[in-house]
DNA sequence: CGACCATTTGATATGGATCAAGCGATGTGG
DNA sequence: CCACATCGCTTGATCCATATCAAATGGTCG
């Protein structure tokens, strides 16, 4: 592989989640919202901002996190094209957003979102099925966050297998330092631990930002 | 305080929590459901089993739990009285759930309820924010997870007092091995935690099971 | 009183953090 | 176009927090 196709590769053509979505709900939302760009690393709201809006990754990836106290950063969410973040209940951000690599994003104002939704009960229930299916991965993320560094490094890995068009085959759009705030490990820890997996032959590591799964068994 | 004090204390009768929840809508659930006894550590409903059902304690406490494959428990939420648990977008219940002392719990049968929340737009609106209260329970619960030990045991005091009807007096219903399994530490290390706590002076233990928060400060 | 279970306490082992340094790829300015 | 600065990743050495193993204590109930 060159050197710049694994650039090209983390920004995802395909949906491959979020099978739950219907087809109307998605022509909806596309007509009350607006594409628009944003460059890597790119703030799209910050921790506290007023929530009036809703987004929809369609090209790019992009990470929810917030800052402690002491200033590390917890990552609580990594978002690829399909994916809709930043759907509130309360008035404000609980985590901020930022783009991983440069990134198109739908942007559906709440208002008119949310009024479609009590005019419509189509609407209504995938508001429901939205916060249902956040509700699942922050599970699961608490599930991994219980576990060592190996689990948590498999755990991560499946996350993003599930997500990723081939499989098998991985293309991180991320760093080891987002992996680290995901997993609360370091980034030594990270990356030490993807040199086991090597070592072990579970995985295969052509370059540090694509990732190969052997022994797919062990993974599932 | 008398040895059988705190187990009385421990089946709250207070509801402090679930500000947001309308009126109306309590009272809306509480003619569709049933209110059901069930004695400690009872199962309510296992992982997998049809979701077909949601659930509000009335009294008494819960804990959600799933079993890992390696055995291990973990404890994903506590529920206590006011709470609603068992919602799910999906088929299947995720996590189980057993009450941790004598319980009063209101069974509402899953169809009827979606059904009016499909004719009632409060209600609708009432099932989209029950899901948000839930992640963001689910978020907070991760975040804790990202720190260390004495950190994970004072997000828990914060989340129980914030949720005591005694501000800075805790009585726990749940033992050291339910902490040690919500916060993903051992029992040895929850227990040396409280007494390194209580060492620094920043809580009392007048008995293992009720807790005094000194410094509430440090606390918030 | 005696058995059982929850909790505490102690001794030791170990996984992951921390501190430190090196390496390779990328981008920038001369 | 090359030299250099920067950034992301890796690797090594050491330290410390928490797990593990083991046993004692204490409260509760029959």
């Amino acid at each position: 592989m060159s050197p710049r196709t694994k650039f090209a590769m983390a920004g995802r053509n395909t949906c491959p989640t979020s099978p739950s979505k219907s087809k109307a709900f998605q022509t909806a939302i596309e007509r009350i919202g607006i594409a628009v760009k944003y460059e890597r690393n790119a703030e799209i709201y910050a921790e506290d901002d007023p929530a009036d809006s809703l987004y929809q990754v369609i090209r790019g990836t992009v990470r929810s996190y917030k800052l402690l106290d002491d200033g590390r950063r917890q990552i609580g969410a990594f978002y690829f094209p399909g994916d809709i973040f930043g759907l509130e209940a309360g008035a404000g951000h609980t985590f901020a957003a930022e783009t991983i690599v440069d990134s198109k994003i739908l942007v559906i104002r709440r208002i008119p979102f949310v009024a479609l939704a009590s005019r419509d009960n189509n609407v209504a229930h995938q508001l429901w099925t939205l916060s249902a299916t956040e509700v699942r991965r922050a599970q699961d993320h608490a599930t991994v966050l219980i576990m060592n560094a190996q689990e948590r490094v498999i755990g991560f890995l499946h996350e993003m297998a599930r997500r990723s068009p081939a499989e098998a085959e991985i293309d991180l759009p991320m760093s080891r330092g987002d992996i680290a705030d995901y997993l609360g490990l370091t980034v030594e820890t990270v990356s030490r631990t993807f040199k086991q997996l090597e070592r072990s032959a579970s995985i295969a590591l052509p370059t540090s930002r694509h990732i190969v799964l052997r022994d797919h068994a062990a993974f599932t």
